[in-house]
RNA sequence: GGAGAGGUGGCCGAGCGGCCGAAGGCGGCGGCUUGCUAAGCCGUUGAGGGGAGAACAUCCCCUCCGAGGGUUCGAAUCCCUCCCUCUCCGCCA
């Protein structure tokens, strides 16, 4: 959620950034109309109580001195009438006013590049060499059921499609990688946490996930509860209602966690393979700043994601998003893709964002400077890394003509073996 | 799930229905002191909103003592509902 300012006297900054975003401006007439019809009854309704306040006031001082006050008790009960009905009115326009507010995104930094979607955004950097097969490479689902280490048939019949079991060494490189990025971060200084999977609706209204994407979650009616989509939505509830001194931050935070996604209005795309399913595990890097440090940590933070793939040998690439591909939330986004040569496409592994302080407005968490003033801390959050493209980029990128696929050197220590071969 | 206790400012902790935005302490900030010295003394220090205003200066007002309702001229204080925490019991990996 964006400071109010910017629809009252930053006004020419924010519709710019709805259009850089390809949003409507309509919303903001919608806005600026009931919010002048609240400030208007916020007046009105403030001046009563006021007036109201100091009968009551006045009464307190007679009855202390054994006066008679009735004749002004009389005069305060007329007041309750009109002040009910300000009170309805000012709550309505309240009610409505925030939740549109909520529906407006966040304010792309001015690094970021204008465009209307995907074919906007930059790629900033490329490291590794793609490498030269002397035979066609295998797509991961193929090298996978040659090695025996997915196994979708169990998994659509308990859970349906875009499940998957993952078997023998196969379960153990998922494990590995999940140990090997937890262990390199933790290494680099954050700390690891392991949050509840499941989570109340304010939770995710703090993280910017809901209102707007509730028909991406799982959503467990009975408890009201939701399967979180990504551990961000846990991480940017670990200080909520917060006053954090400045010289705490910033604080880094690391978790594993399976994340679930409904997939809804995807279907058809990425159907193959383990590209996109409705449970995976990522591990989450999350940071909380003072505001003028977070640039410098969001640069950081992706070098820190970029260092895991380097060290397993994967090719990637770094892409700046363009305001028009950016998410809801963020201010700054960097997406790693890794090469996929099976597939002959980049998958994106990592999605870093700057969030500035829209998270933490809605989350309420605030830093304390020095001097005793508050103010919101600014928020990031990334993936280092999402298993399932790394685990694919493995299996593509390091494949040998029989099927075998080598481990990584890196991963060796956690996987248990250098090769996985073929049945 | 059952029984009980409790949720107050950055933190701890008082608080008779009016004089409470809230004692006291800690912490922070400013100053003084420098033979009480890993200290002492004095002062100061909540948040959100509306309005006046060129103003992130200042002033006025409103709201906020877990959340939401209610009683009352008046609620941190009384009543109801919900959420959360703690203790005991039950259940359970």
């Amino acid at each position: 959620m964006l400071d109010t300012v910017y629809l009252r006297k930053k006004r020419d900054v924010l519709e710019e950034a709805l259009r850089k975003r390809g949003y409507s401006l309509d919303i903001l007439d919608e806005l600026t109309e009931i919010d002048a019809k609240r400030r208007e009854v916020i007046t009105r309704a403030n001046e009563l109580r006021a007036k109201k306040n100091e009968i009551s006031k006045r009464i307190g001082q007679l009855r202390r001195k054994g006066e008679d006050a009735s004749h002004l008790m009389e005069e305060a009960k007329k007041y309750d009438e009109l002040l009910r009905q300000l009170k309805d009115e000012e709550k309505e326009y309240d009610r409505k006013f925030w939740e549109l507010w909520a529906y407006v995104p966040n304010i792309p930094h001015e690094s970021v590049p204008v465009g209307p979607d995907e074919s906007a955004n930059v790629v900033v950097r490329e490291w590794g060499e793609r490498r030269e097969f002397p035979f066609t490479p295998k797509p991961h689902w193929d090298i996978a059921e040659l090695l025996g280490i997915l196994d979708w048939k169990s998994a659509s019949e308990m859970s349906g499609s875009r499940f998957v079991t993952y078997r023998g060494l196969g379960a153990r490189l998922e494990r590995a990688l999940i140990n090997y990025f937890l262990d390199t971060h933790t290494k680099n200084g954050y700390t690891e946490i392991f949050p509840p999977i499941l989570v109340k609706p304010d939770a995710l209204y703090a993280s910017g996930h809901l209102p707007k994407f509730h028909e991406e979650m799982y959503y467990i009616n009975e408890d009201d509860l939701y399967l979180i989509p990504t551990a961000e939505a846990s991480l940017a509830n670990l200080h909520r209602g917060q006053v954090i001194p400045e010289d705490k931050l910033p604080l880094y935070y690391v978790a594993y966690t399976p994340c679930f996604r409904r997939e809804a209005g995807s279907h058809g795309r990425d159907v193959r393979g383990i590209i996109r399913m409705h449970q995976f595990n990522k591990v989450e890097l999350f940071k909380y700043t003072k505001p003028e440090e977070s640039y410098e940590e969001h640069e950081k933070m992706v070098q820190d994601a970029e260092r895991i793939l380097q060290a397993l040998g994967i090719p990637y690439r770094v892409v700046l998003l363009s305001t028009g591909d950016m998410g809801f939330a963020a201010a700054k986004t960097y997406d790693i893709e890794v090469w996929a040569p099976g597939l002959g496409r980049w998958l994106e592994a990592s999605s870093v964002s700057n969030v500035e302080d829209f998270q933490a407005r809605r989350a309420n968490v605030k830093l304390r400077r020095k001097s005793g003033k508050t103010e919101y801390v600014h928020m990031l959050n990334g993936s280092g890394l999402a298993t399932p493209r790394v685990f694919i980029a493995i299996l593509e990128n390091f494949q040998q003509e029989d099927g075998s696929v080598v481990v990584p050197e890196v991963l060796r220590p956690y996987v248990g073996v250098e090769v996985i071969r073929p049945l």
